[in-house]
DNA sequence: TGCAATTAAATTGCGCGCTATATATTCTGC
DNA sequence: GCAGAATATATAGCGCGCAATTTAATTGCA
């Protein structure tokens, strides 16, 4: 590492170095994904965050907002709105648990489960956008997912 | 591993497979990444958005709105209203030029300079959070970088 | 039982990030 | 020169994503 002395112009960019360029590389490979994925999308009107919680919904086809933010990493107070907006899609319905009314059961419509059948096509898109091969795909999840709990950590 | 759940047959979970999981790996690290970041920048009073701007112009100083974007890959819809929150914060300038009155050149004020001191500590305590070495750091920085490329290609 | 602590959603307010559109300036062909 | 194309920002509207707060239901414990 050897930082350099503090010299004016060597101080002066002594910030944007290393792990600065990977976070923006995470950030901006996450814009151009949803670019990709909004195009993608645009036929189901679905919107990429909206597109997962019909994914984690075609594995389990009732579940309470806070299991689908656990899953996903989001809270209510994006997942709210957003269970809205598919509810009137008609995709979802929104209801009261009977034995504990404080939860909210969000289940599939049968026009939530028959969207299924279109989304295997997105996936097959995105899948070629990316240009790579499966085993690198792989890896690269792997590697992000570790990273993601990495950051999760100290919070 | 090999997921043992919903494997009803083929046709019912040809959705979410490999590349899914990539891009939801994606998306939620760099969720987790931004929330990082957040705490950490708010003793500078910045977003994220916000701190890679000052990090272009910190490397060079005066930089019209596209030629921001263009490094930032974001396009005027998100840089005016960032823009005029920096400004508002004292930490830029936003003239018209006098050669071509289209472009607005952003220039960084003493405050906006000043700031770049501060901004050491939030990449080292990034680089903390990431507990990972350099090494990875780099190469997992090279294959967002590609991945992103890949991705925009297509667009 | 009774009331404080806990839990689950919803709400508020703000800042992106995008599409689509508008406005203003410059360049081009004739 | 001058109409029209091209270029650079700006604006409007929508949907996240989050911190902070609020509301409602349940639990726990004296």
């Amino acid at each position: 590492m050897s930082t350099p002395r503090t010299s004016s112009t060597l101080a002066a960019n002594a910030t944007p170095r290393l792990d600065a360029q990977l976070c923006f590389a995470l950030y901006s490979a996450g814009l151009a994904m949803n670019k990709v994925y909004r195009k993608l999308l645009k036929s189901l009107d679905l919107t990429y965050p909206q597109y997962l919680v019909m994914m984690v919904l075609w594995e389990d086809e009732s579940l309470s907002v806070s299991e689908i933010g656990e899953r996903l990493f989001l809270d209510s107070a994006t997942l709210t709105p957003l269970l809205k907006r598919l509810e009137t899609a008609g995709l979802v319905t929104r209801l009261r648990s009977r034995d504990d009314e404080r939860h909210v059961v969000i289940s599939l419509t049968a026009r939530g489960k028959a969207l299924q059948a279109k989304a295997g096509k997105v996936q097959e898109s995105v899948f070629c956008a990316t240009q790579c091969t499966p085993d690198q795909l792989m890896r690269l999840k792997r590697e992000l997912q570790e990273l993601r709990g990495k950051l999760s950590d100290g919070a």
